[in-house]
DNA sequence: CGTGATAACTTGACGAACAATCTGCGTGAT
DNA sequence: ATCACGCAGATTGTTCGTCAAGTTATCACG
């Protein structure tokens, strides 16, 4: 069996570093995304930011219409209910999956944890972090490659739109990871309803905070 | 409201041309694509031929490692189960909730229908194309952007994959009518459990068969 | 107050070029 | 005969320059 290499070209990495900024609010929904400031940003040929921003453009983390400029979208609040709405959809029946089980990958554990210790600190970026990679582990663990693409593709929009909003005022990490283990013990438990309503339970709660605040500010 | 105009770029039509090709067959798995090959064909540049690839890479109809041409993925058994078990994720848990609304779309009724008179023919490809329309049909009608988007990219690879084999020995028509029949009959009554497991059988049968198949001929 | 023309900006697409890399094949040594 | 080596061909990665086409905003004009 061959070792596989990690290797990078520059439109990978271009695309890369693009994606995380975009994730990160480094770069601002609303303000056009040129491919001539993204080549001349990177010192790379315009071509080869096209293709950067054509990617991310397929992964839902900017949009454009032909001939003008890409954006990251702003998602209202219609499309906010679509992400939580497809998000549960898949990740409910993932956890009653895996309570049929009666298992909990390492790296859900692992996470679990993390966002335990996440939750200490003042920073909210390593709380948001950590609820993800919660329940991307946990999605992974079913050990679906196609699952986890699609699963990866919804919550990467929702990273984005967590960004978006100043997420500080609306979690509460406590109940948060409370509801991570209510979670956790259902799929250990092997109750496969209690695990798909839990998540359900769970997502209903994010979702509303979020509606709610994004309803509220003019900012 | 704008009333939105549809056109097509040089690349789009590109990428749209090449997505049929592949999934007729009319590209055959395991020959290269080349970047050259399409500019060619199509007599476009090799840049808008390259886009065009790496579209359909990201959505998993091509694959390819640095330097070396694309090529039509030959999918093995345990990508044939990881294809199905994520359909089945999102499936069984769509029309779970359909029967919750008990509501079944017109388009879902339309391609229903339309199964019957492919049926009737001799043709394997209308056949499959009316299956596939049925079941895009129903998650579609959840109205769900990102769930359409998700689904969408698992039922092309399959489509892909039923191309692949000579799926005319293995598919029986009025087996299959008589499952979208169960599946339609339980959502309009409401029964969300009968609905969910009655995909997730429709799913079973049609895995096995075709695993059954792809270990069989030595072709 | 619209209407239309103009200019600036941006993307769409092309063509050519060179580097880097993979592949296969022939050569030569063992 | 076989294996390693190296070389040539094919293919992609990336860049540059150019032109066409479309969008947006401005501004003059009727």
């Amino acid at each position: 069996m061959p070792i596989p290499l990690v290797t990078q070209s520059v439109g990978d990495a271009l695309a890369e570093s693009l994606r995380e900024r975009v994730l990160t609010e480094d770069i601002k929904a609303g303000v056009p995304v040129t491919e001539a400031s993204v080549a001349n940003d990177y010192q790379v040929a315009r071509q080869t930011a096209k293709a950067a921003i054509e990617r991310l453009v397929g992964e839902g983390l900017l949009e454009r219409t032909a001939h003008r400029s890409a954006r990251v979208p702003v998602l209202d609040t219609s499309q906010v209910k679509d992400l939580y709405f497809a998000r549960g959809v898949i990740e409910s029946r993932c956890y009653e999956l895996l309570a049929a089980e009666r298992r909990v990958a390492p790296a859900a554990e692992t996470a679990h944890a993390a966002f335990a210790t996440a939750a200490a600190g003042m920073d909210v970026a390593p709380i948001v972090d950590a609820d993800i990679e919660f329940h991307r582990a946990l999605v992974l663990s079913l050990g679906s490659a196609r699952l986890a693409r699609s699963h990866a593709l919804i919550i990467n929009e929702m990273r984005l739109c967590l960004a978006q909003v100043q997420s500080r005022h609306l979690l509460d990490a406590t109940e948060i990871a409370s509801e991570h283990e209510t979670i956790l013990r259902a799929i250990r438990s092997g109750d496969a309803a209690r695990a798909g309503s839990a998540g359900l339970d769970h997502l209903a709660h994010a979702e509303e905070k979020l509606l709610e605040h994004m309803s509220a500010p003019r900012t």
